[in-house]
RNA sequence: GCUCCCUUCGUCUAGCGGUCAGGACGCGGCCCUCUCAAGGCUGAAACAGGGGUUCGAUUCCCCUAGGGAGCGCCA
């Protein structure tokens, strides 16, 4: 059998991060079976589905590169279809037409409730003899009265449901247009869909499905139902956790395939293993060990996955992102060392793109002015004459590399029978404005001679004002 | 209320009858060290409760509790 998986939003906001993971599920699974994987719009709500939704999926998707093999199914494009079936079902008496006003209805919920049942359809109208001309019907499906509909998931294992416990279903609503449980299973059919991975809110839908399956004379597809995703409280996951919104996650520096690595492992795991490339997810993936409860989203673990990913991730690309981030912030990329070397310099200490941006600023423009708590540790009079040394053999360098720098600072601590730090701090408060950066000659590299030379002068005047003024006062 | 699903450290999880209940994030300590990171070592931290089945239950079954989902002319 040929394994063809869909993923089926419907566009009624943005594409939430718990979608995502329904999606990836969806697309590895058939990824690794070198099957198909699909899109399907689910947009019958003409009310609440919007085009700038329909964008937002599709550019999420796209970011995240879960690529589909067939251009998306819009529903809304199918009511023809769904229209046919809808006829076919009611010539064949598969479905019959109920004339209860809401009202009715709603009486009917109500007492199926005082006697501690199910709100349900008792269904009246099943015997066609109800017929009015004053009320335009609905359709309904004759759900079997008896026996039992088996759900063999291939997450929660077998479950069952009575089919006493379902009721008649509406189909097509009075206007005609066509319900949610009806329109999945005639596109699950037509798409030819092998596998229906979705979250497991659907898992009480699923049994009402299998039957409309049948009716219509289709072999359901196999089920999976994936336990949500929750929020740090146990309550649906939302924006009280952090972004519940992909797309957001790309502005905050994270990296796609980070962010499938960290979704993937919410609910799926491998042995030991936290870090996985795309190719590897592929690779290792089954709904087998896919677990069976919900799971809570931790933004923490998400920084470390995204970490990770960093570090490995092709120093090319990540300059480009870098490069995107600078001019974000309205520094000019082309206005400071080369974007790779910052990158290598700065990957190891950055969670995210974002944050590396935020490290590399001081290398691609001017600070106002010294970080305060740096410059109150750093920048005081007895480190004037380690500045004033170092400034001196910095200045008498030929080569300006990581080593001679390196170099040219031990040298100067050495010279004045300083540790290193006694030298190298004050220098890097001097050059970035604060007291972290990376290695005290890479720093240097990053920041460049020109601009170095006069950051180190810029803190030694910087010295000199705070003693006169200390001075001032003192008199 | 009814139906269905779920339950191992704070969190993500391994475990598929016999383990000192393992790993990871986060947190604490130590080491490394020019700062920040990274890295190494290390510590605290869990089988929801009760019954069975079994020589033996985290593991299988039942009940209870707790959590979640569904019960729409929404999807």
């Amino acid at each position: 059998m040929t394994v063809r998986t869909r993923f089926a939003p419907s566009p009624t906001g943005h594409l939430h991060i718990g979608s995502v993971r329904t999606a990836l599920y969806a697309w590895l699974f058939a990824r690794h079976h070198g099957g198909e994987y699909v899109l399907r719009i689910e947009d019958t709500d003409r009310q609440r589905s919007t085009q700038a939704a329909i964008d937002a999926i599709l550019d999420g998707l796209g970011w995240l590169g879960l690529d589909a093999d067939d251009d998306p199914v819009y529903q809304t494009r199918r009511f023809e279809r769904y229209g046919e079936v809808l006829q076919q079902m009611l010539d064949g008496g598969l479905a019959y037409r109920c004339y209860c006003s809401r009202e009715e209805i709603d009486a009917m919920r109500a007492e199926a409730q005082a006697q501690g049942l199910k709100p349900r359809y008792d269904g009246r109208c099943r015997d066609g003899s109800r017929v009015r001309d004053d009320v335009a019907p609905v359709l309904r499906f004759r759900n079997p009265l008896e026996g039992e509909v088996v759900v063999d998931d291939l997450v929660k294992g077998r479950v069952t449901f009575d089919n006493a416990e379902l009721d008649d279903l509406i189909i097509a609503r009075s206007d005609g247009s066509p319900t949610y449980n009806f329109t999945v299973v005639v596109d699950d059919s037509d798409m030819r869909i092998s596998h229906v991975i979705r979250g497991d809110d659907h898992l009480n839908n699923t049994p009402r499905q299998i039957n409309l399956f049948r009716a219509l004379g289709v072999e359901p597809p196999a089920f999976a139902h994936l336990p949500m995703i929750h929020g740090s409280d146990d309550t649906k996951l939302s924006k009280r956790h952090g972004s519940v919104d992909v797309l957001e996650y790309r502005n905050l520096g994270y990296l796609p395939e980070a962010l499938l690595n960290y979704l993937l492992r919410l609910g799926w795991s491998h042995g030991d293993r936290e870090i996985f490339t795309l190719d590897e997810m592929i690779d290792l993936f089954g709904l087998d060990a896919v677990s069976r409860s919900a799971a809570r989203f931790d933004s923490a673990k998400l920084l470390w996955v995204n970490h990770r990913h960093i570090q490995s991730a092709d120093a090319d690309r990540l300059a480009a992102l870098l490069a995107d981030r600078l001019r974000a912030q309205g520094l000019d990329p082309a206005a400071g060392p080369p974007l790779p070397v910052a990158v290598e310099a700065l990957r190891e200490r950055s969670q995210t793109v974002v944050e590396m941006a935020e490290r590399a600023r001081c290398y691609f423009s001017e600070f106002d002015e010294f970080d305060a708590k740096s410059a109150k540790a750093h920048l005081r009079p007895v480190a004037r004459p380690a500045l004033g040394a170092v400034r001196e053999t910095l200045a008498g360098l030929d080569a300006w590399t990581e080593d001679s720098t390196q170099a040219a600072v031990e040298a100067a601590a050495e010279s004045l029978d300083l540790k290193l730090g006694k030298v190298a701090q004050p220098l890097r408060v001097a050059v970035t404005g604060a007291a972290a950066s990376p290695g005290i000659g890479t720093t240097l590299v990053l920041v460049g001679r020109e601009r170095a030379l006069r950051r180190i002068d810029r803190a030694l005047a910087f010295i000199d004002a705070r003693a006169a003024a200390q001075q001032a006062v003192v008199q």
